[in-house]
DNA sequence: GCAAAAGTGTTTTCAGTACACCCATGC
DNA sequence: GCATGGGTGTACTGAAAACACTTTTGC
């Protein structure tokens, strides 16, 4: 949507388009500078941030939708992406009239006020999906109604509109219960990266220390990694080697569940 | 449900009071005679089976939905009920022609032909849900539609409508993955249980076996069981001693996420 | 007495953990 | 020469795994 004119089509016939009361929503880790990041829109006249997300065409299926969303807001296909839970406890959903006030804020920019009957009106449950993206693939594409949008750290997320702060606990809690199933380190790192910065990973992500030693042991015995002759020129200190995954063992290790045992 | 009148009130005016292209459904499961089972029941003029399932109120939240539903089929309530994936890629789910079809062999029963603008002709997206229950404490409820039901063994599963295999499927693998994280077998045995018992179970469950010594040593050091004085009589040998779970410590152990190793 | 099921301990092995010093570089 | 960050090996410990014989009971 990237015009007064589409938005208005949306607003008015997406109806005919999309499912009711269900959208999805994408809470869209990267890595950068040895932290955990997620991806956050502030919409027009909105004070609160929120995730990314978008509505399920009546002839797409769910992944389908999903990945679409995602490209959309990324431009990034074939993405790492796993839906986690679906969300639809919270008050802020079940109260139709406080989440138009909120809408009508946003739509208020094309001079639009939903009307109680308006498809996007009504009760909304989210479909949470989480995505891992590389920090520099992403190709944030500016939409009309998004002001501005913006990189936060895991540990430090501003105010969120809905229940959109738990919708990301819960995809942390996710991340870190799945690390150990899920290629994780394979989709947050570049293809090729230093023992600093997977030990770095991991100790974000599961908030806590490992020895960089048995780190190091562990990631070569199971086969994860590949040590190469190349080093990366880091600032003043002695370069650090370059690892890449070694994606048959990788793949084989998450099959059997190989618990890391970090 | 439970008269023709409920029925027709249903079709024609549930979209009231039920969202629309939504839907819960449930893999009941229970322990039973060393043998992990699932709830199905069978809709009149259907040849193959379903999962129980149900629809959410307008008014009521997510979890509300869901052990609303549950109650409804087994009488139980607080049970243990996990929501784990929605369902919303097969084409059988997509496909709203062929599904009203399936609907309309029923609802003759009635005497009602779904149109295609009934809210129960629309595409649905189903969450699913997962519940453990106690093999004795289910009363399943005659509902009018419901020609008969049965529990069946987890590895002997009759054809099913739409894509219920694969949710039936996809419950198995969070059942697996789960199991040391949720406590599995303090809701799938009764009380007091035999050591046969629940390693008969951990075995069912996991497709794999374990040595009778080192698993009740397991389960001993981490004192999740307490062996009881009694001994229960069955059959014609040696009388197995009875064991109750230590709840605090199986709730501390869990929360810890306490990888039994098994 | 024998078949069927349940009870029980010891040894080995391997993976997890703890731990400290040296090397390279830029300033 | 010193501050910073990266690289590397060994010893200990504890949990998992492997393994077999005895007891009870009904027939």
């Amino acid at each position: 949507m990237d015009s007064t004119q589409a938005v208005l089509d949306f607003v008015n016939h997406g109806h005919e388009r999309y499912l009711p009361h269900l959208s999805i929503d994408c809470v869209i880790f990267s890595y950068h500078e040895q932290q955990l990041k997620i991806l956050l829109i502030r919409y027009y006249n909105q004070s609160k941030w929120s995730l990314p997300g978008g509505f399920i065409a009546k002839d797409e299926t769910l992944t389908q939708a999903a990945n679409r969303i995602l490209a959309e807001k990324t431009q990034i296909n074939n993405l790492f992406l796993r839906q986690f839970q679906v969300f639809g406890d919270s008050p802020a959903r079940l109260n139709e009239l406080g989440a138009r006030e909120v809408h009508n804020a946003t739509y208020a920019k094309v001079n639009v006020a939903l009307d109680e009957n308006s498809w996007l009106a009504k009760r909304t449950l989210s479909i949470g999906y989480y995505a891992l993206v590389g920090y520099l693939d992403v190709v944030v594409t500016p939409e009309y109604l998004v002001d501005e949008y913006c990189w936060r750290e895991v540990t430090n997320i501003p105010p969120l509109l809905f229940d959109h702060q738990e919708i990301i606990e819960s995809a942390l809690l996710t991340l870190r219960s799945q690390i150990y199933q899920q290629p994780i380190g394979y989709n947050l790192l570049l293809e090729k990266f230093t023992l600093p910065e997977i030990h770095a990973l991991y100790e974000t992500i599961l908030g806590k220390q490992f020895d960089r030693r048995n780190f190091r042991k562990k990631l070569l015995a199971l086969g994860l990694v590949r040590q190469l002759d190349e080093r990366r020129n880091i600032g003043p200190h002695r370069s650090p080697f370059l690892y890449e995954f070694d994606t048959e063992n990788y793949r084989r290790a998450l099959e059997e569940g190989a618990v890391l045992g970090f």
